[in-house]
DNA sequence: TTGTACGCGTTATCAG
DNA sequence: CTGATAACGCGTACAA
């Protein structure tokens, strides 16, 4: 291994002095910084990044827990903050639980033991003391998608409760009475957030709804779900099927379409997120984009603020409708 | 920040007694154990990994390097090489080039300076200068979906030029003529050689097909792509699309069914990967599916091997058609 | 079995 | 402007 003594010695120099050729820090004449830099070039020198995180104390390194990379909406939120923290000099750590609390703890050991400036967590804990061994080392924690139960960290997520709320108004708009509320997976507490926010709106037009979860973030999944509640006779069957993400929805236009129904003249479908996934199904699906560019872009910020110690203000992440093909009112 | 030396003094032992206990070698009383273990418990102490890297030599670290994690085929990539090397007790550093040359250039100035044991890499640079610092270093790579231009190194990918073929073969043998090769992106060494493969079975049989690629990963630009194909008279336009991925197909059923024909019946399309998405559209693709699952865990084993010393045979991985419903005989 | 002392590659401090 | 030197936390000869 080439290291800075190697330098000096090959530039006529001292330790101290290629140091500050390397971080542009004190004073160094031109000629003697030249010297160093061709005896940089000429051993093709890299600094120790673990020397100089002993020495310094910060590591440069970000953890980011999440449940998943296949899962398409958290490899999208995924691309994003990775692209965020390198334009930033900061590497993540990217640590897919798979939705289990044993590895998510044993991720916990590990972003502690790798000394990590920060962390961005979307949790699958229901409680607080693996975090907390992050807050007892002083490391900032910002969530992401979702609340850390028990902590009192800032959460930069979508509002799922009103996301429900606008799909279950959408129909209501239509003139829909009969719903079915299908989706997955059931752990998931956006996704609980977003069924409550449904069934809350419902419940103030007098309705109430089929609630049908699955436990698998699994297109094939929602289908069977979907086909179970769309295979009852015409005068049960729901008008309305509300997805609680996009692919749970596509499951549903799946079934509806294999039973030999016809969307959204015999069944309106409406799902959550806006993945480039809801333009490839035909008819396309309508949907509530939540920002999820922003979501990562925010997260990062806010975790970049509170690793220097300053604190700014979260902007608002707006949901928005986007109508497309799968709705209609009943006929 | 508690370390190693403050257990020892709380447990009343030796550093190195402390260091022993850690790491489970050399001989420890059970009593002086169970000191040890106490003392770490009770100061909530977590080994410092730079310092242990610094010491060690091997940082058990590997630079994962893929274009995008908002790509589907990668974001399943990215997830089980995660898995892998971290059941393996190896941390990803996952670098997403977005197929910039400039930007890899500097992830790789980072695994460098991160004194990472191994990278994985599906790269988008066309000469070997960047991958030969790695190896120049004496970083074990492998290649993973392509491989690396100007170098020597292991390549765990599909056989895109053999799934090309599989492609044509498909539609000839359903008794089409009239061909059309679409996709994204162009630059792609995989989608290159797909194309290839495909005009290739296409000319043994006589047959020319119009080929036209698009930059981005998009499913926008493929379907306009094939719009401006599929847009010509009946008497010039294909009978059968093979998309270069996935997603280019579907933006050629889109293209299609926008135009008023009816897949298959009009326009057969077949697609490329087999993603979940290839079963989002309807009619459902018909596709050549690569065993992307196995590529990433073949390329951790591959590399951990590698890094061990070791050298292990590469299994095969093999291309399969999978015939759904968007391919039939021109009518 | 246990303890002491050194060095890994940097950077910060302080003296020239 | 430049240089000598002391840490950072750990693992490991070597000594006891």
């Amino acid at each position: 291994m080439t290291s800075i003594r190697d330098i000096a010695k090959l530039a006529g120099a001292s330790v101290t002095t290629v140091s500050r050729v390397i971080n542009n820090s004190g004073y160094v004449s031109a000629a003697t910084r030249a010297r160093v830099e061709q005896a940089i070039a000429a051993l093709a020198f890299t600094p120790n990044a673990n020397a100089r995180r002993m020495r310094s104390g910060n590591s440069l390194m970000v953890g980011v827990v999440l449940p998943a990379l296949d899962v398409p909406f958290f490899g999208i939120l995924a691309h994003v903050i990775e692209q965020e923290l390198f334009r930033r000099g900061l590497q993540a750590l990217i640590c897919c639980t798979n939705e289990s609390p044993d590895q998510e703890a044993r991720y916990i050991s590990m972003l502690l033991s790798q000394q990590v400036d920060g962390v961005l967590a979307a949790s699958v804990l229901e409680d607080s003391t693996q975090y907390q061994r992050l807050v007892d080392a002083g490391i900032p924690i910002v969530a992401i998608d979702r609340a850390l139960p028990g902590l009192a960290a800032v959460s930069v997520a979508a509002d799922h409760l009103t996301g429900g709320r606008m799909m279950a108004e959408h129909l209501l708009g239509l003139g829909h009475r009969r719903f079915a509320v299908i989706g997955a997976p059931q752990h998931s507490p956006p996704v609980q957030a977003r069924v409550q926010g449904a069934t809350e709106r419902l419940a103030e037009a007098g309705l109430a709804a089929q609630v049908v979860l699955g436990s698998a973030h699994d297109f094939d999944a929602c289908r069977e779900l979907a086909l179970g509640i769309l295979g009852s006779s015409v005068d049960h069957r729901p008008t309305a099927v509300i997805g609680t993400t996009d692919i749970a929805a596509i499951g549903a236009i799946h079934a509806a379409i294999g039973l030999g129904l016809v969307v959204p003249d015999d069944v309106s479908v409406i799902g959550f997120d806006d993945l480039p996934e809801a333009r490839y199904v035909l008819p396309a699906l309508t949907t509530v984009a939540q920002p999820f560019r922003q979501i990562g872009v925010q997260a990062v910020a806010q975790l970049a603020a509170r690793i220097a110690g300053d604190v700014v203000e979260l902007a608002a992440l707006p949901l928005r409708l986007v109508v497309r093909d799968t709705t209609a009112p009943p006929r």
